[in-house]
DNA sequence: ACATTTCATTACCCATGGGTAATAAAGCCG
DNA sequence: CGGCTTTATTACCCATGGGTAATGAAATGT
């Protein structure tokens, strides 16, 4: 068994020495999440990640410069799933209607998510200014999303006319409070809070 | 002028002297309140507080066993407002989507004003576990508002039916939202905003 | 082989800030 | 007056935790 030609050589080449590296990164970003989801950033010391990661405080520092960088690089990587469902749906078909609706649902399933979580539960105040101006300049690109998706609904017949700023608000509300309260072991699944609020947000409730 | 005679005696019946001491326990609370809401609770000291009051840390705690017990009164005091509100429209006439679109104007505009915020711009994890038990009490009295509202709706009539569960969720999360991007000085009033949300909300935007 | 970079460890520093005496001034009560 | 309560002050304690040397051990590459 272990006599057997290795599947992977134990001298890495220089090209997997930066996946491995990156893929430490990564393991830190994660374990920070989890924490950071769980007992809120003010009550999560590094050298809880350290530890959760078999290593020490200061081997952190490789990786990241401080406790905030670990923080943002967290939102970060939650925004980048954001701008790649975007992304996914504005080069795709349907109208303001259908375009609307497929980025509640992608929207909806990543607050079930860790990394969709951090977008909205961490604390603008726990960032630098220089970070906070980043996260503000995303949380625009994200509501352009939402608000051009209603104009164009309203221009091409299938949205009810109404102040698409109020209206992604709304929405985009309804979303983010998704991340708040749902629990992995609750009873509905991502995919069916998805398509509930899918429906719920678009169809609205009045009998008129 | 000051030779008339005092408005007021400068000696306080038992009477005044319990109320100036709840009005203190009220100033402190609104001032740590603000600062809460302005930097965010763990980077607000006790002695910055104190100091916004002209006192010194010590006294703080004539009023209040420690920093927690700040927050926590902090958030009930926003939430006795939302108690208030749904007792008023309870009390008060209309089907259940009147009830509704009346919780909805007035939660959201409660979410406009500082002790509103204070039910959704406080970390749970900040909180001691007796309190949290406390808050998830008075969370879900405001849930079962809300839903009961809508179930109500869909049994006269006056609501599509749908799992008021998921549109409770949808409403309340949105109405949430308002008190992460809504500021005074902005171009919308609070009051135009409850009315955008009680319209859209309950009309949705599909044109079906 | 030898210098260099990479990455981890142990041991430490120290600002911060919640909380606590010890104490003093001011009003209330008998 | 003299003791008691209330409320504030000054001065202090000290646990916490982010961050930093100083150092050592691999792997790299020439």
């Amino acid at each position: 068994m272990s006599t057997a030609a290795p599947q992977v050589s134990p001298f890495p080449t220089p090209e997997r020495r930066r996946r491995d590296r990156s893929a430490k990164r990564e393991a830190i970003l994660d374990t920070a999440l989890a924490l950071f989801l769980e007992q809120g950033y003010h009550h999560v010391t590094l050298n809880q990640v350290a530890e959760r990661l078999h290593i020490t405080k200061p081997a952190l520092y490789n990786y990241f410069a401080g406790k905030t960088e670990i923080l943002f690089a967290c939102w970060m990587a939650g925004f980048e799933q954001a701008a790649e469902a975007i992304a996914r749906i504005e080069a795709g078909p349907g109208d303001g209607l259908a375009r609307l609706r497929a980025l509640i649902r992608a929207y909806g399933l990543l607050m079930t998510t860790p990394r969709g979580r951090c977008l909205i539960r961490f604390d603008d105040n726990d960032f630098t200014p220089a970070q906070r101006a980043r996260i503000s300049a995303c949380k625009r690109q994200v509501d352009a999303a939402f608000r051009g998706w209603i104009a164009a609904g309203i221009a091409d017949g299938s949205i009810r006319p109404c102040d698409p700023k109020m209206a992604a608000f709304a929405i985009g509300g309804a979303l983010n409070g998704i991340g708040q309260w749902h629990r992995d072991d609750g009873p509905m699944s991502p995919q069916a809070v998805a398509e509930a609020f899918a429906q719920t947000l678009t169809k609205g409730l009045a009998i008129d």
